[in-house]
DNA sequence: TAAATAAGTTCCAAAATGCAACTTAATCGC
DNA sequence: GCGATTAAGTTGCATTTTGGAACTTATTTA
């Protein structure tokens, strides 16, 4: 009995192997702003309709998408975020904000995800176990 | 004259252009952890070389690597990280957290973004503009 | 100065992705 | 209630991307 795949060896391996390939996270983020139907995900990512299949079936056995009926025994499905999906919005905002502070096609129009109470732009930051800002310059991997 | 690609609609969709395929993500945890030689790189990661070859020479042109030889004239070559690339760490991080939170697989091995004065864990925190956490339940994706 | 090494390149095989047409059942309009 | 439309896929094939192993070329090292 050989193994089939290495053992993963660190969370960032673990997660991209989840959600690293170019669509599960944009149809993450499409999923957390209430597109949430099989033609509409197709249409706004314009995606293949075969792998849209395959990703949302990866997406729903990670447990981050659950499919569920428009209502009880209806064709109609819908697709929904669960709470390890709401879990990504980290990576979400890391990368826009990443975006926005390196790439030079930055444009104000992008998506941003808000405060619902305040209606401000949310950002990441990088805290040590108090909750205190940490440089990026004070870092280092550990392996 | 038509366009070849369609426009970038957010800041997520610009960073996986740059960074979302198996392989980038990994090749700037290594490189932020030292491994910045074209062998180590390949020995560490088992990512097959014309592949890494292109990866390499794409985080190049983005910026978020730079080549040099490892002194002026020598034909070994250095891959070092730019402040672009450092830039990454919260969304390494962020993977980092998610796997730690929801992954079955979970080690405690597995590598971690530390701060050099404490030697602790650093994490991602989601905060307003006042650097106040929020809380995911408070947000909204808006387009 | 011969042997080993680093950094690729090349060629071919295999896998993933994309496209368009097709299927099937549910739902809508009348 | 019934025919037309729609939603959610599936299927088959073409294209693109990835992977593997051997080869190249110049550079170090012994």
């Amino acid at each position: 009995m050989s193994d089939s795949k290495p053992a993963v060896q660190c969370g960032i391996e673990e997660a991209l192997s989840v959600i690293g390939d170019r669509w599960s996270l944009l149809i993450v983020r499409d999923v957390l702003r209430g597109v949430n139907r099989f033609d509409s995900l197709q249409d706004s990512l314009q995606i293949s309709r075969n792998i849209l299949t395959q990703r949302l079936s990866n997406l729903e056995e990670a447990g981050i998408l659950v499919k569920a009926p428009i209502k009880s025994g209806a064709r109609r499905m819908l697709y929904n975020a669960t709470p390890k999906c709401l879990a990504l919005v980290p990576v979400l905002v890391s990368l826009i904000d990443w975006s926005t502070h390196w790439s030079e096609k930055t444009n104000a129009r992008w998506s941003r995800v808000i405060d619902k109470r305040t209606g401000e732009a949310v950002r990441v930051d990088l805290v040590n176990k108090e909750g205190e800002p940490v440089s990026l310059l004070d870092l280092d991997l550990k392996y």
